[in-house]
DNA sequence: ATATTTATATAGATCGGTCTATATAGGACG
DNA sequence: CGTCCTATATAGACCGATCTATATAAATAT
């Protein structure tokens, strides 16, 4: 059974709104890409702004069961570790352009406070993920340390672009063992 | 004495890019920001691509003499520290947006290698700055604290956007002073 | 007197969005 | 079985606005 129409203009809009940007990439583009007519995307979305909006909400929850996947399986106390883990494997999957959270952040700031809170709350949302892992694992004593892992990986995201995954990711698993070891060393 | 038209126009558009967005600013909006005709801009600048690059090259000139500054006074031994802090104060004063090479980064990579390269060297011109001060401290043995400390505050972007500047330059000390202090106690 | 800036007009493409009309398919209902 | 009705998609013209870039002539300044 083929994707619907509604299906196809998200997958093409997500691919091109990440390669090439939000106000680059025209509606022609899109309808073009996902072999659509124009107006069958404005039957189903009635603006390119709520498209946009759309499209991010469908990435960040993919996103958020793919890291509720990873910390449900995670071993007692590993909870960050797993964490971090499934933060790289989905960095090396889907996300090796760049956040496309940061862009929409970036490229909407003072053009839709909508979609500039929907993106701001994607990265809340990771932070919350990461307090709630270190609060798990017992470090939650340790002021700062998931605000920590999160300024790790949301750096993780430009090493991946500039470095490289393998490497990027590779630094980051040291630097988090490092920071952890850290946190439970000083454990009163 | 006035600046001179060409160092307005580099001064509005690099205000505009920062704020809105390269592709979501227009020609008419720089010129008419910077109280000028639109060919003055076109007697300076050939076309908006070479307006972009002047705006990032002059930008990241400015970046690199606040880093360079910084590193020239530090302590021996605390090359490293004296950068991170270098960079904070960076990001507090004109940085609070996002990075603006991040942003070029994202808009220009399917757009524009030459914007793209620009961008993307600014990036690996503080990753070298970081190695060099990291040797300095003679700490050049630990492979990947360059690395380490690139991502810090790569993620320190993104921390200052989202938590502010105080919060997310203070996690950002408490975070090097780890990484440093670790590195040192591993120091053969 | 030379270079710069202004003013204005224009080119041609693309932008997001709307419009009408047609085609097709599936269920609901008689 | 046949007939509505609704939903979805296609086709393509069309709108005003904006985009980058160019041409030309007058005004201004050094």
């Amino acid at each position: 059974m083929p994707a619907s129409k509604r299906d196809q203009l998200l997958a093409t809009a997500e691919q091109l709104f990440h390669e090439q940007g939000f106000h680059a990439t025209g509606i022609d583009r899109i309808v073009a890409a996902a072999g659509v007519v124009r107006m069958t995307l404005y039957n189903h979305f009635p603006s390119k702004e709520a498209l946009v909006m759309a499209v991010l909400a469908a990435r960040h929850a993919r996103f958020l069961a793919h890291l509720d996947a990873a910390t449900a399986s995670a071993p007692p106390g590993q909870a960050a570790s797993a964490l971090v883990e499934a933060h790289g494997d989905w960095l090396q999957r889907y996300s090796l352009h760049g956040c496309i959270m940061a862009k929409a952040m970036g490229e909407f700031a003072e053009h839709s406070a909508e979609i500039h809170a929907l993106a701001t709350a994607a990265k809340t949302d990771l932070l919350a993920r990461l307090e709630d892992a270190v609060s798990r694992d017992g470090l939650e004593h340790h002021p700062g340390l998931a605000r920590h892992l999160f300024m790790v990986l949301e750096g993780s995201n430009m090493a991946v672009a500039l470095l490289g995954a393998q490497t990027a990711l590779a630094d980051t698993r040291a630097m988090v063992d490092t920071l952890l070891a850290s946190a439970r060393s000083n454990t009163p």
